[in-house]
DNA sequence: TGTACATCAGTGAACGCGCGTTCACTGATGTAC
DNA sequence: TGTACATCAGTGAACGCGCGTTCACTGATGTAC
């Protein structure tokens, strides 16, 4: 619908439209999302301020339409990852998708910061955040999902279970995933508490990471991420080689 | 030495220092570190904009202050949850620092936020950064020192090791807070370990949490954290009832 | 206890800057007949 | 194939804003004798 009978003068719009893109994510690779200039960036494109108008509403729109690449560029990555081990073991998908996951977080830290928390005052996310959030977190469910959670994960699997009863969507987009788990609650709630469980604790060494906030503390990402995968794996009692 | 001889006039310098900050930080929790404004802070005090530089040099050293007090402040609350569990278990006393933590972060978020990473484009972080953010992590290392890892945590172990063995710094910070492993590498490592999964991991879960990121994900900070210890002590053999 | 002086908090005017955004316009490019 | 018109990219001038920071100053407060 989107790509229906593009004249030459529409080809040409998308072109710009991404250039302008481009310049202002190499503008938030040094500076973070406060160094987002409209005037900056058509400075650096040999164009005049206002020209950016026929491109984007205003700032906040552009904002949302890197805040939505920087989601899809992701979800694609970790998709693609996901592809490729289809039959391997769950321990070994799980490390697979982590790792790909910290790999597009490090080749691009703006983007990823971008993605995580409100990365400005006063910008309000737009509403399809949620759902694309979900096609980056997607793949990781069947990873979980024919797990026998153990002691430690018990609690988040009853969590999740009772969310999938009050909410009605989550089941829809579980299913989407694992289409063997639609209508089960229970076997759903395993894979989502394994799935947030995993994104938590990538968040966290990623986070860290690419903040270099750990810096001066001996921290090797890829180690880290190799420890914590091996214990969410155990508390899943996934199986596979270690 | 910074308290000798207060006349009057230092002390009543020290009061508006304070009031300054806290009317930055009232910014800051509504609008992020982006909207840190002299001119506003000011005027919210009933006071002209340049009667700031009384205070603060610049900027920068006004956000400078407010980095070092929320470490401080971070560095308390958990020393001080640290002191009141002391005779606990470790697994236990995991749990009592993870949450109070959490606690702190979630009862000041834009505080935590000035903790976590660079808070804005240009500011640089000023030296004394390792030395409190070591301060924040000091009281988890006794909580690992006589843990026995298991599989998952080797490698994480070995890493420290080898860092304990590079940086000299690093034995000392160590055996400030776990007395017993000074000298000794194997101790030290696994207790360095540890803590920097500790911390990881807990910010994985209260960054998500701060962020509001978990906001349409059925998240559940408590019971993430829960889940989250209960792998961690596991992983490193803890005792204490689960 | 009183006076002379130094210190220091705070002011108001002013600076230059970069920002987002609007407006009326010009000129090129595509489209309809 | 040629002409008339509509569309649209891009410009330059202008707006108002809030910002960090400087400067020369005024007046109150503390200190030394």
């Amino acid at each position: 619908m989107t790509e229906t009978q593009q004249g030459p003068r529409a080809r040409y719009r998308e072109q710009t439209r991404a250039e302008i893109k481009e310049a202002a994510l190499r503008q938030l690779a040094d500076g973070g999302a406060g160094a987002l200039a409209l005037t900056r960036i058509a400075k650096a494109l040999g164009l005049s301020g206002p020209a950016l108008y026929r491109y984007f509403a205003n700032r906040d729109d552009l904002l949302s339409a890197l805040i939505r690449d920087a989601y899809d560029d992701a979800a694609t990555a970790i998709g693609e990852a996901a592809a490729t081990v289809r039959d391997r073991s769950p321990r070994e998908r799980l490390r697979v998708l982590a790792g790909a996951y910290r790999a597009w977080a490090i080749s691009e830290p703006h983007r990823y910061l971008l993605i995580q928390g409100s990365p400005e005052p006063g910008y309000v996310a737009p509403d399809d955040t949620l759902e694309r959030a979900r096609a980056v977190l997607g793949p990781f469910l069947p990873v979980f999902a024919g797990g026998s959670p153990g002691a430690d994960a018990a609690s988040m699997v009853d969590r999740m279970a009772s969310w999938l009863e009050a909410e009605a969507g989550v089941g829809a987009w579980v299913a989407e995933y694992v289409p063997g788990a639609a209508g089960d609650v229970r076997a759903s709630a395993v894979a989502l508490a394994g799935a947030v469980m995993a994104w938590a604790q990538l968040h966290g060494a990623v986070g860290l990471e690419v903040a270099g906030q750990f810096a001066g503390m001996g921290h090797d990402g890829e180690t880290l991420l190799a420890a914590q995968n091996g214990m969410l794996a155990d508390a899943f009692g996934l199986s596979g080689e270690r």
